[in-house]
RNA sequence: GGCCCCGUUGUCUAGCGGUCUAGGACGCCGCCCUCUCACGGCGGUAGCAGGGGUUCGAAUCCCCUCGGGGCUACCA
């Protein structure tokens, strides 16, 4: 049985990743951005990213800059966008407005839009007023009947206008949502929202709707926050007379206390989790698993299997809480994936930020420095969970005297202990070649010779060669450390105990 | 308050009327491996929000209640 090709027949699907940048990207918002782009990816289609920056007060270059560089950094590139344009450009509403009024004033001569010039103090005063008589409020349309002459007068005091949207009284607007079914909306519920604001820059659902269409996007996949949107944003089509895209909505991201996943939960941001050494193979793959699923069996999914397995169909209505504990574990699985190479790439700036080592990538250090970092890192793949654990986990292997923890030091005050790290330094001296085989050999001579076991005399080193009661196993940290240095390390502990 | 969305173990989820004494994963607990820790292996813990229907049969369909969330801006 062959599958057909999908969506084959329709027109090609164009969906698009909208943030606004007032911040850094949220883990929501790219997961939003993750599913859109494997809608595309999925079905052949084009990725488009568009700068929603029609907040003049809270928008920055910076956040910009900050964005795009986090889905970067997660590899969900795009294939138009404000850095490299495109059919449809520009690709930042602010560089659009022109656009904007176009439309606005198709509208206002099809009689679907006017001019307000009530205030926003006035307009608080009249809402203030209905909450008091515990009335629904909805705006007035105090402005709708307004006459030229009026408007003049008006204008002529020095008032800027918002340009509302003349919104349907009756009848309903139903959207037949991708993943949550029909939802229908009765439209007297609607108020004449503002499509441009004062000074002229358009409000999000209308440059939202303006932009899409225009566009061309075929399906609009965004959070489950903007529900309350898409009957506005239909009407808006519908007066425009155009053909409203396909809508899917995501529920949205929890934080551990249920409501909405925000900075109050500790770390929130895509370079957040980056500094705090997460990999972006694991972020995607945790983050897909967040509202999608293939068949609950399987948790680990490459890019090109997610790009294979993904459709809308498998993804779940209910809110999902960000689970870190879930994500640390994947990380983990992540890690250990790694190539000697690769994990000495990754972990490497991390290395450096724990001052372990000077030079700023692998690259540019000394082929000695390189193999011992890389072995260092190797000997803690399996026992560490995210890049930043590096440092304080090897660090005894590049520091000369580290402290000795408490449950460490209780080894060391063994009696005999002394005796048994010293008679371990004289075999460890003389071994030759100084390989694991050997090593191993050594502490076996040992403690043959003193009549012990082997947590009797590894327990000890141990504690003497790394300062801990953990490490890896101890023939491989002996090897590591070199002779010249477990050596003294050993005699260094049996002179203190 | 109004409108809308959602409701399977602590968390993510599978389940689309019978194969469910509800499956998988994270977490937690125990055992094994073992020089410690981790990895790995094995096992355990815990759930269909509640109440009414429909049906021979409901986690699955309908209604109500309850609970959670979102919107209700000249923010997106």
């Amino acid at each position: 049985m062959f599958s057909l090709p999908r969506a084959e027949w329709s027109e090609p699907v164009r969906v698009r990743f909208a943030p606004s940048p007032t911040g850094y990207l949220h883990v929501g918002g790219a997961r939003t951005a993750l599913f859109n782009w494997l809608f595309a990816r999925h079905n052949r289609g084009t990725f488009v990213l568009r700068i929603e920056d029609t907040d003049l007060a809270r928008s920055t270059e910076e956040s910009v800059t900050a964005i795009l560089d986090s889905l970067r950094w997660l590899g969900l590139d795009w294939d138009e966008g404000p850095d490299i344009g495109g059919p449809y450009a520009p690709y930042v509403q602010t560089e659009r407005l022109d656009l904007y009024q176009h439309y606005a004033q198709k509208l206002v001569e099809a009689g679907r839009a006017y001019w307000c010039f009530c205030t926003p103090e006035e307009l608080e005063e009249r809402r203030q007023q209905a909450r008091d008589n515990q009335e629904a409020w909805k705006y007035d349309r105090k402005c709708l009947h307004l006459t030229p002459q009026e408007q003049e007068r008006l204008r002529g005091e020095g008032r800027q206008p918002v340009l509302r949207f003349y919104s349907e009284d009756t009848g309903a607007t139903v959207v037949d949502d991708l993943i949550r079914g029909r939802m229908r909306f009765e439209n007297d519920v609607l108020e004449d929202f503002v499509l441009l604001k004062h000074d002229g820059v358009p409000t999000y659902n209308f440059a939202a709707v303006v932009d899409d269409a225009s566009m061309k996007i075929t399906h609009v996949i965004r959070g489950d926050d903007h529900i309350s949107n898409t009957p506005k944003q239909i009407q808006i089509y519908r007066a425009l007379g155009w053909e409203p895209p396909k809508f899917a909505h995501l529920s949205m991201i929890l934080g551990p206390d249920h409501t909405r996943l925000s900075k109050r939960h500790g770390a929130t941001s895509v370079g957040q989790y980056k500094d705090n050494g997460y990999l972006p193979e694991a972020m995607i793959n945790y983050l897909a698993l967040l509202g999608w699923s293939l068949n609950a069996t399987e948790q680990i999914f490459s890019r090109e299997e997610l790009i294979r397995h993904f459709t809308l169909e498998r993804v779940g209505k209910n809110p999902a809480v960000f689970d870190n504990q879930k994500l640390e574990w994947m990380n983990g699985v992540y890690l250990r994936k790694l190539s000697p190479e690769q994990l000495t790439q990754a972990a490497w700036p991390f290395m450096q930020a724990g001052g372990l080592v000077q030079e700023p990538s692998p690259a540019e250090a000394p082929a000695e420095v390189r193999q011992r970092v890389q072995r260092a890192l190797q000997l803690m793949q399996t026992r560490v969970r995210t890049l930043a654990a590096f440092p304080e986990a090897v660090r005894y292997f590049f520091t000369a005297d580290n402290p000795v923890e408490e449950a460490a030091a209780a080894f060391l005050a063994q009696p005999g202990a002394a005796a048994r790290l010293q008679k371990l330094a004289d075999r460890l001296e003389a071994t030759e070649p100084f390989h694991q085989e050997n090593i191993q050999a050594a502490f076996a001579a040992v403690q043959e010779e003193l009549g012990i076991s082997a947590g009797e005399l590894i327990h000890p080193a141990r504690a003497a060669l790394t300062g801990r009661k953990v490490s890896p196993g101890i023939y491989d940290v002996v090897e590591l450390l070199g002779r010249d240095e477990s050596v003294r390390r050993l005699r260094q502990a049996a002179g203190r105990s």
